[in-house]
RNA sequence: GCGCCUCUAGCUCAAUGGCAGAGCAACGGACUCUUAAUCCGCAGGUUCUGGGUUCGAAUCCCAGGGGGCGCACCA
């Protein structure tokens, strides 16, 4: 692929900045220092730091405090360096630690030797832990006059900008960790994620779901249409696939009793890598029994509230050039009714397969010969319709054809009983009533294995293993999908799913 | 995979064919209420890599590498 006809033997491949001269400089002051302080007899990696404060919980206690107050209150804090104003024998340090943020304002006569010494030492980015009194500074910003200084671990590497921060996106990604330290608004992001998650799960706990796991390595993926990542396990040696979705071991495990399980799944599509799509992405799947289509809307309105709510605390958002509102309940329309107002006829899946391509093109899309019905009006939804929602809605019922593993609805054998969430013209969830009929689910199978065998990569092979479990009996049971990327994106404002990924996947570095 | 854009000091950015610069960070100094502290001084470069054009290239051309965006595939 490289053409490196190279004559020589291209030596240049020097490991990143190793051989940076002002880097190397830069590195050099501060290893002197941490060597300075350990020949004064401080370690410079002591092994723990007991701490009785953090900056958030000292500005909620003293919030609204006179300037020039003492409090009498002692403290021991820890955390990252990442100010420091000298002013000759006063100093100002910006302490930030995981709450946010305290400054500590150290009088040299009243160091101790030690602090001293430390406080001389001290760079950018360094882990320190201080010991004083909770105060006012005569600004008026609370304090922490510190008589006790620690260095808790140095950074031998300079910190980017402590104004601009970090830019490059290249960088932002490898290398998170300096991403997160420099960059507020990168950690909000993360804040929003994990919140989310945390909302989430706490949601489904309490409505009596069971978090489970199942395998990421199995030997046929399934449960959605993609193409998979492929892997060895040398100790069988077999083929084994990187799940493209959790769906059929979940719905095993309701076979075996677990009526109500979730799963916040790890999933891995070799596919392209966009502004929306990662390789790797996070969805939370759920199954739980007795219920259909519209227990599965119910938990997926209940569980998106839920994180908003938790992660931010409201339900606006701008996404692109649009305001969303995610302010409950949000209408539920049959998938053909919208499809019908938007393109001034009706369509369906038992209609002339050449008509409905006819309607296609007219609109933009590009029949593939594949296709059949259902996924033409598939395609009408999906790159017509769904591109053109704002607020939020469900749209119901969708072509068996695109639906293998969903339930055909009651009066038509080519619909399914499936549900899709659709906002500012992205797919956030899916859900439906399960296929539980094991003779039905064979035949969707043999369709796929068919399609498979016509050279189709997304198709898979009919996964017995799955039919027999429903010949066990599954119950009727409603399912869901959401996408927690694309819903983290919306929460927190961002247009890029790398954005929410704290490490995205990226060709490797160097060379 | 295809197209467009981008890569300069640790970080953020200038320099459009004519001596590679600034701010922050660093280093030396002054300063007991700052908070992008201020002031004085000093230092810091494989301009992503390799070729080419030119008297002269960060700048123009070719090839390669990283990244971004758009399209395609998908969620």
């Amino acid at each position: 692929m490289t053409d490196d006809h190279a004559d020589t033997t291209s030596a240049a491949q020097a490991p990143d900045e190793a051989a940076a001269p002002t880097l190397d400089a830069l590195m050099g002051e501060r290893r002197k220092k941490r060597g300075a302080l350990a020949d004064a007899g401080i370690d410079p990696y002591p092994s723990r730091f007991d701490r009785t404060a953090v900056a958030a919980d000292l500005h909620s206690r003293h919030e609204g405090l006179e300037p020039d107050v003492r409090t009498g209150e002692q403290a021991r804090m820890a955390g990252r360096v990442t100010a420091v104003r000298r002013h000759g024998k006063l100093s100002f340090v910006t302490l930030s630690d995981v709450s946010g943020s305290i400054q500590l304002l150290l009088q040299q006569a009243s160091l101790t030797d030690q602090a001293a010494a430390v406080l001389d030492s001290i760079d950018l980015g360094d882990w320190i832990g201080a010991e004083g009194e909770v105060i006012t500074s005569r600004r008026g910003e609370l304090s922490l006059e510190a008589t006790e200084l620690w260095l808790l671990s140095k950074a031998l590497r300079p910190l980017p900008d402590k104004w601009h921060g970090l830019t490059e996106t290249d960088t932002r990604y490898r290398q998170r960790e300096v991403d997160l330290l420099a960059n507020p608004d990168s950690r909000r992001v993360f804040e929003i994620r994990f919140a989310a998650i945390r909302a989430m799960r706490r949601l489904m706990e309490h409505r009596g779901f069971v978090e489970v796991e199942t395998p990421i390595l199995q030997p046929q993926a399934g449960g959605a249409i993609a193409r998979p990542f492929f892997t060895h396990a040398n100790a069988l040696d077999i083929e084994l696939s990187l799940r493209i979705a959790p769906e059929l071991y979940l719905k095993r495990l309701v076979v075996g009793g677990f009526e109500r399980v979730f799963e916040i799944a790890r999933n891995f599509r070799n596919e392209g890598i966009s502004t929306r799509h990662s390789p790797e992405f996070t969805a939370l799947e759920s199954y739980q029994a007795f219920g259909d289509l519209t227990d599965g809307m119910d938990l997926t309105e209940a569980l998106v509230m839920a994180a908003a709510e938790a992660a931010t605390g409201r339900t606006t958002f701008v996404t692109g050039d649009r305001e969303i509102d995610l302010a409950g309940p949000w209408p539920r329309r049959p998938l053909l009714d919208a499809l019908e107002e938007r393109l001034g006829r009706r369509v369906h899946p038992t209609d002339d397969r050449e008509e409905l391509a006819r309607v296609c093109r007219a609109h933009g899309v590009e029949p593939l010969d594949e296709w059949g019905p259902g996924k033409l009006v598939f395609e009408l939804y999906d790159q017509v319709l769904l591109p053109e929602t704002t607020e939020p809605v469900f749209l119901v019922g969708y072509p068996v054809e695109v639906s293998p593993l969903a339930r055909h609805t009651a009066d038509d054998p080519t619909m399914a009983d499936r549900f899709e969430l659709c906002i500012a013209g992205k797919e956030f969830a899916n859900g439906y009533s399960e296929l539980n009929v094991p003779e039905e689910q064979a035949e969707r199978f043999e369709f796929s294995a068919a399609a498979k065998a016509g050279g189709d990569a997304e198709a898979h092979p009919a996964d017995q293993a799955f039919v027999r479990a429903l010949e066990y009996g599954l119950p009727p049971t409603a399912g869901i999908g959401i996408g927690i990327d694309r819903l983290v994106m919306l929460l927190s404002e961002v247009e890029a799913i790398r954005d929410v990924i704290l490490f995205p996947m990226l060709r490797p570095e160097a060379g």
